[in-house]
DNA sequence: GTCTATACAACGATAGAC
DNA sequence: GTCTATCGTTGTATAGAC
């Protein structure tokens, strides 16, 4: 793991179905759902409206090639990072800078957009699960690499953890990107160190306070 | 409190101001963000398209009614629910409840959709992070009375718990209506409820896991 | 593979009769 | 206060020239 900042693909991305899927990408965290046209779209991508049903037959169906794409570029990308830690104050930390670079990104932000977008389409819905549990997954790692060899870990629920981790990652984001002004991130995430800390000193057998 | 289950107002509107809210909100519930036009809101309620821009002047409007007006109902509600509780045993049930409730009756999803739609519109973002304020606000309050008087109390940051834990709400409510077969929301309440015996436990002056 | 032009549906919103 | 009728805009999607 390098100290690197990520760069999503948008820099170098060049063919055409490259720069729609960008595009998609841009018109979702920007325009949100109700604005993702493909009209839009193109406008954003500075290319012909026509394109978009030409590569990829509609835009529900760019949409979701857009969040498959982000989505799997995504979970690569933390995989790496989360490799060599076992300190769950470390996990807590990549998390924060996973929020960090999300909010100027908007990763998360596109996939509540189309979970939105997808109360009133189940299949739309099915395809964004599909795409976001890698994600799940790669928590649910994470917190298994935290906790092995701790007294905790036989009675740990790691599956349901990961799920509601993550579902808490979803929450926030869905905060701060309703109201950015208002909502002080580092609020969360310094509550979340507290717990860590407490937690860490139960999995090195201490007491919680120590 | 009454062992009653909560009716929405729905049944009790009889103006056309309520019909048109009560069909507000079906249709945020149903066709989603994407969907409530103000034909399908119309549709839903059988009334002519024309009566909601007379007495809401625009869709968004009566969107921003409608989710002040069900926010208000709904946190009224919860309010007396949650009087007398000092176990943070039972307060996970009155979640669970509160949580059973909402899938069925869709009062998160409404909010969560219009948390969605606002992502390209300011101003509506910040009518509905005030709409939800006092539900935030309902959290700590309950979080407050559960820690009363335990030794913990001094150091809890219940503003902050307050927020996480309504965004883990939103998370979950998100992720439950993006594939309801798939999600099954016993794991994150068979969670708490461990997490809650642990602090239970603590707030005690017990050992974590007695 | 990319463009212009266009068909057609649904949208928000308004005018004006009742 | 409620209705019909309608305007102008925006949406998805396609046809056909290049």
């Amino acid at each position: 793991m390098t100290g690197e900042v990520w760069v999503p693909s948008k820099t170098v991305g060049d063919n055409t179905k490259d720069r729609i899927l960008d595009a998609a990408y841009e018109s979702l965290v920007h325009d949100g759902i109700t604005g993702a046209s493909a009209r839009a779209i193109a406008a954003r991508g500075e290319f012909n409206q026509a394109l978009i049903f030409y590569h990829f037959g509609s835009v529900r169906d760019l949409l979701i090639a857009a969040i498959t794409r982000s989505s799997a570029e995504q979970v690569e990308h933390y995989r790496h990072r989360i490799e060599g830690i076992h300190e769950i104050g470390d996990l807590v930390e990549v998390a924060a800078v996973l929020h960090a670079e999300d909010a100027e990104r908007g990763a998360i932000t596109m996939v509540t957009q189309l979970m939105a977008g997808a109360a009133s389409d189940p299949e739309l819905g099915a395809a964004i699960m599909a795409a976001f549990q890698p994600w799940i997954d790669l928590v649910e790692t994470a917190l298994r690499q935290v906790f092995a060899g701790s007294p905790l870990e036989p009675f740990m629920p790691f599956p349901d953890m990961a799920f509601g981790i993550s579902s808490l990652f979803l929450g926030v984001e869905l905060m701060t990107g309703l109201d950015p002004e208002r909502v002080d991130d580092e609020r969360v995430f310094g509550m979340m160190r507290m717990v860590s800390g407490m937690i860490a000193n139960v999995i090195a057998g201490r007491g919680i306070f120590d």
